[in-house]
DNA sequence: GTCTTGACTACACGATCGTGTAGTAATTTG
DNA sequence: CAAATTACTACACGATCGTGTAGTCAAGAC
């Protein structure tokens, strides 16, 4: 993960560069010829390794999608939080994840699947619960969208609160700010009901 | 806002298209051509009334900043829900923020700039809260994010869902799942601290 | 040795992009 | 009324897009 460019073969390189560049610009945004470059190589081998751009994509879902599930299960071996996808929280997943909700703004069926997989697990995880949400399966898909959706305002949060939230200490308020909105309500029930009944009448 | 098409000025419907079409395929997916196309005029109209597609860009993202805030002080004016900014859970400003995501991830500074503000008003609520967060500006930046990331995944929440969350039905549910997740704690203080403890080692 | 195969580059193609220009119809102004 | 401004369209431009084709080069098979 952490080894130098050169250490990685092109086609491995190319796929990394394609990763950044359609997190960074979106799909449409990131050209061919802008991932060759990023990769060090000639727009042709691109289409050698992976024959069309909607190709290339895919191969970048999939690759996205077996690095989280992977990650996801060496967390579990290593016996870290067994309850909760601990791995939707773990830094190096941050742009998988990145990558994968913009793939899936656009479309993307592989990383759609995923979406769905964790919303299953997280449907499960809401039995676990101390109070039963009313309706599970809305809870476990609004709960799984958000834990995601941060991830694509990565550059807004940096801003807001002064600091790269991939680096160490950014990334450790992150982690601290998304604990402490799980644990603490963030309304009152009687907010919740004022809230409730407003958004009935409309 | 529910007008038909014809009632609008031309220049409005070209915005509004944009802001569908931006919305729907990115700022780069989204042609001029396509844009004019979708709202019913010759592409050179287009340029006629914004000048360019970075300039009509920063139009929808002034008018959608401008129509946010504006939703913002009516609801507040009716007195629905003073604390928080209701604004944000209000049906008819869901197209806005997802338009402003997506205008966001491609660096608009508008949009970025109405992101702030609504991280300045979150900071000034969590003194509201029951139990001080340690940290307010990473707490309400980063509760703005995943209020604000869940619209971008409209389609999978939906899908999720089994029903279009934009429906009355489904937003019905998207708001009530929302306020479940902001009153029951999604975790206990012990499973909290031992993903602390464990995120502090990695 | 030759032969084959896969990695890789150079280059040309049609399509589409944002933009520029020229001109016409409609509306407003005096 | 005429004049001027605005709304609007048609069309051509260079650039860039994804893709197709042809060919070079190195490494292993026989």
């Amino acid at each position: 993960m952490d080894r130098p460019a050169d250490d990685l073969t092109a086609r491995a390189r190319i796929r990394d560069a394609a990763m950044k560049l359609f997190t960074e610009r979106g799909i449409e945004g990131a050209s061919i010829r802008d991932i060759a470059a990023e990769a060090g190589v000639s727009s042709g081998l691109v289409r050698h390794h992976f024959g069309s751009k909607q190709a290339l994509r895919e191969a970048c879902d999939r690759y996205a999608k077996e690095r989280m599930l992977q990650i996801g299960e060496e967390l579990v071996y290593q016996g870290g939080a067994a309850q909760t996808d601990v791995s939707a929280m773990h830094p190096i997943t941050m742009p998988l994840q990145t990558y994968l909700v913009r793939s899936m703004m656009d479309g993307s069926e592989t990383a759609t699947a995923l979406f769905l997989e964790m919303v299953d697990a997280g449907e499960e995880f809401t039995k676990t619960l101390p109070t039963d949400p009313s309706d599970r399966r809305a809870y476990a898909a609004v709960l799984a969208a958000m834990k995601m959706g941060v991830f694509v305002l990565r550059d807004q949060v940096s801003k807001a609160i002064g600091e790269d939230i991939a680096g160490p200490s950014g990334y450790a308020r992150l982690t601290k700010a998304m604990l402490d909105i799980f644990t603490i309500p963030v309304m009152t029930p009687e907010q919740a009901e004022q809230l409730r009944k407003y958004s009935e009448e409309h």
